[in-house]
Formats: C-alpha cells, sequence, structure tokens
DNA sequence: CTCAGTGCAAATGATTTGCACCAGC
DNA sequence: GCTGGTGCAAATCATTTGCACTGAG
C-alpha cells in the first residue's frame, strides 16, 4: 500500500496532475479491496464515504491507477469491466459461459510466459494472463442448451 | 471449413435452431475471413453479398458460433469485440496501451496451459491464453504522457 | 493565481430486445 | 402449419465528454 502509494504520488508528479481528496479516496478503498471489483462497486463503496464523488471521477481514476500500474483490469466476456490491485495472482481462468473464475498457481507458468516474451520481443513491464475456456459444469450444458436459456448460464459473479 | 460446418449443423440440430440462408451466408463468411473480425467487419463483408442482413442477426449469429465452439471471441480493451475461427494459434500476446497483437508461439505453452487447467478442474474444452502487457513502444511512452495523449496510443488496429 | 479536476447531464457506441411479418422443417 | 428467424427501430448499458465551477500546487 505505502509502495503503491509512492508509486501513484509518483505518476501524478511525473504527468503534471493533481492529488485532489477524491483521487487519495479513492485510491484507498481500492487498495483495500480483497477482491477485483467493478468501477460500479468502487464507487458504491466510495459514496459510502463522500456521497459527492461522481461515476466519472470513478473512471477517470481508475485509467490513472492503470496507467500507473497500481490497477490490473480484467474484461469479462459480457462487457463489465474489473479492476483488483496488482501484485498477487496474475494468472487465471475464466469461464466462458459463467464467469466462474480460477486462479492458477502452476509456478512453472510464470517462467515461461515471461520467458516468451521476452523472446518476442514483447518487454512485460506488467501482464496479467488469462486462459478463457468453459469449466466442467458449463460443458455438460454445451449441446444441452443454447446460451443464455439456463439458470446456469449469464450469472456474473458466482460466490 | 467442411469439419465446422458440420459442427455447425450439429449445434444448430441439437437446439432446435434452424439453418437458414442468413445463417449459412454469415458461416462462410465468417470461416473465410483470414483475420480477426468485428461484428461490424462481418456484416460489411455480409452486406456485400446480401444487403439486407441485419446488424442484429450478425451478432445473434456470431454467438451461435461462439456456442458452436466454431468462433473464438478475444475482447478488446477499448470495448470491442472481435471474432476468429477457431483452430489456429490460440495464443497470443496484446498490448494493453496500443493493441499491437503478437501470436505467441512456444509449443510448451499449450502444453502447461492444458495441465494447469486439468490439475485446477478446468476442464479445457476450448480455449484461449491471452497474456496483456505493455509493448516496448509503449513502455517507454508510459511514464511520458497520460493514456490518450500520444499519437501511438489509442490506434486500434496497427497494420 | 493558474491549470487541472470535478459533478452533472447529455452524448456515444456496442449490443440487445420487442414486435410483426417470414421461412425452414 | 408450427416454431423459430429476421429486420427494424427503439431500448439498454457501460463509458465518455462538454461545460462551468472549484481547488491543489
Amino acid at each position: 500500500m505505502q509502495e503503491s502509494l509512492k508509486s501513484f504520488h509518483s505518476y501524478l508528479t511525473h504527468n503534471n496532475l493533481k492529488l485532489t481528496k477524491q483521487r487519495m479516496l479513492i485510491f484507498k478503498v481500492f487498495m483495500s479491496g480483497q477482491d477485483e471489483m467493478s468501477p460500479e462497486d468502487l464507487l458504491n463503496i466510495v459514496q459510502d464515504v463522500d456521497e459527492g464523488i461522481s461515476r466519472s471521477t470513478i473512471y477517470r481514476t481508475l485509467k490513472h491507477l492503470h496507467s500507473a500500474g497500481i490497477a490490473r483490469c480484467i474484461h469479462r466476456g459480457d462487457g463489465t469491466t474489473y479492476y483488483e490491485p496488482m501484485g498477487d495472482q496474475s494468472c487465471r481462468m475464466i469461464c466462458e459461459r459463467c464467469g466462474r473464475t480460477i486462479p492458477i498457481k502452476n509456478p512453472y507458468f510464470e517462467c515461461i510466459q515471461k520467458e516468451t516474451a521476452r523472446q518476442q520481443g514483447f518487454t512485460l513491464f506488467r501482464y496479467q494472463c488469462v486462459i478463457h475456456g468453459l469449466c466442467s459444469a458449463c460443458i455438460e450444458q454445451e449441446y444441452t442448451a443454447p446460451p443464455g436459456t439456463t439458470t446456469h448460464s449469464k450469472q456474473r459473479r458466482p460466490a
């Protein structure tokens, strides 16, 4: 958190941006979140503290957090976007149908990613690896019903 | 193509769906495309053949192609969605900033993915692996200018 | 004191949907 | 002929933007 705050501050300074109380609050709330969250989620929590903060400011600030390398951003298949603090698990599997997320722990995976990136001349300053597939529950249903027809599909954030 | 057509037909049959001339045309155009394409791209090509086909039908059909396991779908960071036929390279790196795409060829990579998926109880019927990062060109600019300020950023489909 | 930041409301752009007519099986 | 398919226009939903005012450096 201290480290990230430093990055944020440095980013702002280098880009002629100001550290407003809104940005500070959003930063703090974002960093203390355990899970990935949508701009809307973040807005709700932030507004519990300061009623006046607008959705636009959330969006604008999230972009800065992302540019500063503090936030990772996750585009779900259903058009929603989630953000989470950088640092922890950066690889995951996502079921294309139900949205279930499973973090990947295989240590070889990371090494190979980095090495592959290097080989391709792709400097991996920060990264995120996502394997899109179908989870077992969804596979069972794949040829049983068209998408959107089942209770299992379309759920966004399974518990 | 023959194989895919069979899958498509089987999918339709199993789901009580009909093989209309619109679906057939969209299927053919989609399968003969070399590159990934957006619904809009597809619409344009399809309309060169049949003026009357609507955007809605393109979207509806693409969903079916995806459900049938024929189309892979790629969500870009800028909110656009692209589709491409399944089969060829399934791993790639994408620059989060400029959208540049680099296919990954490392053979170990695929093996590890499959194995990891298996270990996590994630049956990988079909998959797609994406590493999001920053390409070297964008890294140079990362602390030089905020996002959206440079000519390099925001480009969607670099040549 | 100046330039960037903010809230608000309106704009945008991708995707979806309701509906009345049309066409596979 | 019944059921699902289609085009169209209107609706949605996430995200962005123009603008006049406010506040950080």
